[in-house]
DNA sequence: GAGCAACTTGACCGAACGGTCAATCTTGTT
DNA sequence: AACAAGATTGACCGTTCGGTCAAGTTGCTC
């Protein structure tokens, strides 16, 4: 799956309008797909979340399968970039608090991006699969021979690396994913600052302690 | 919700064999729903998989609606019965442990009924939302209760209960629910029982060490 | 074994689905 | 101002959806 960025256009040109329109478009189709998953989502549902016209959308993207894969891979560049932290020269600590704290962010900010990943690889990865084996595979590779370096060099317990990735995954995104679940237990209209930033120092507790790091309630970076 | 339980028929006779053909039409609702999400099923798929004609499974339940919920219900029963091991008189490390290894138990033999409740809660949780607020509300509460007494008597170090219980779901059903990921990850054709093992043993660590309870790998209860 | 309720099922229905298309309008270029 | 390429959109199409129904079969009761 190619992932190309949108150079710098002249601001109201005609190529600049139709990124517009396939921004718009996309965002639109972020919150239905989030809400009503590929299948229960609609075409005509699609179009009257972004106020056009349903053949509007055909003439964009083609096809319903081929909206739902380009807002897939608009998904994947976000999900990429969070590991940045996770560099041998880091401290354990600081590059893992970081981490998870990305993490947290992108759940209270991106709820219907994760919402949509989550959906796809819930019921299999039809789509992703090939992305999952591949890029996303590489890089917990790559960022498990991070911390691998750092047991080795006694600066965390041993613990087995992809599995702790897959702990910080869930433990972050089901702030995003089962909000629906944690706002009912907690009895919120919505989830507050607040409810996250008890979530992410939980977190933080759970992953540090775990990894027989220090960990200090309510610690924030340069604190 | 109601939640009746079948008590013991005559085998062969004609009630017993209405509660079999139920029985066999929701495992094979169970496949699919959790493979496709509600909209994504439809009733000549479920049809398919129950090895029955369409109009049988309307004859049973009426709506998809109603047998989509009916599949609910018979799958709270089990969510809801995990928990026992929380009690103040017991052990906290012992306690937690008993109940994350039976929530990754039931993770590896049930896989399908939580990628039901997850794509239900990931989509809202319209139908599961008055049990979400109502008996699932009232068990944390009363659960969390056991916890800040074993906080109190410094048994345990200060936790928040509810998010301690958010992130053990999290961990614990994503071997279920995101398995796509995993296997893809850990370049499996399925996940093992080492697979599962492993993942235990972390969450175990991250649980008891973030509880500030004492925690020794592969550790099986009664060694 | 007659009668009846429970069950089974192929055929069918209106609605909603994803997708197409031709007619029309807009816009950058010359 | 003229024109071509791009963009817009209402109307339409074949398919599949959830659901219904009537005709037929089965099995329990008396």
């Amino acid at each position: 799956m190619a992932r190309k960025e949108a150079q710098t256009l002249p601001t109201g040109g005609r190529a600049w309008q139709r990124q517009q329109r396939i921004g718009h478009i996309l965002a639109a189709a972020e919150r239905v797909f989030a809400e009503a998953g590929f299948e229960g989502a609609s075409m005509s549902g699609l179009a009257a979340a972004a106020d056009l016209p349903k053949a509007n959308l055909h003439y964009y993207f083609g096809t319903k399968e081929a909206l739902y894969t380009a807002l897939l891979d608009s998904i994947l560049t976000l999900w990429l970039s969070a590991t940045d932290s996770i560099r041998p020269e880091n401290d354990p600590a600081e590059a893992l608090t970081a981490y998870i704290r990305a993490k947290m962010h992108w759940s209270r900010t991106r709820p219907h991006a994760s919402k949509v990943f989550a959906n796809e690889v819930l019921h299999g990865a039809p789509y992703l699969g090939s992305y999952l084996a591949g890029e996303l595979r590489a890089l917990v590779q790559e960022k498990s021979r991070v911390l691998e370096g750092w047991i080795a060099e006694g600066r965390m317990e041993p613990v087995d690396p992809p599995h702790l990735f897959f702990a910080i995954w869930a433990m972050t995104q089901t702030y995003a994913d089962f909000e629906a679940q944690i706002r009912a237990v907690l009895d919120r209209p919505e989830l507050t600052a607040q409810d996250h930033a008890q979530g992410t120092d939980l977190v933080l507790r759970l992953v540090l302690k775990g990894c027989g790091l220090r960990f200090s309630e309510g610690k924030r970076l340069g604190e």
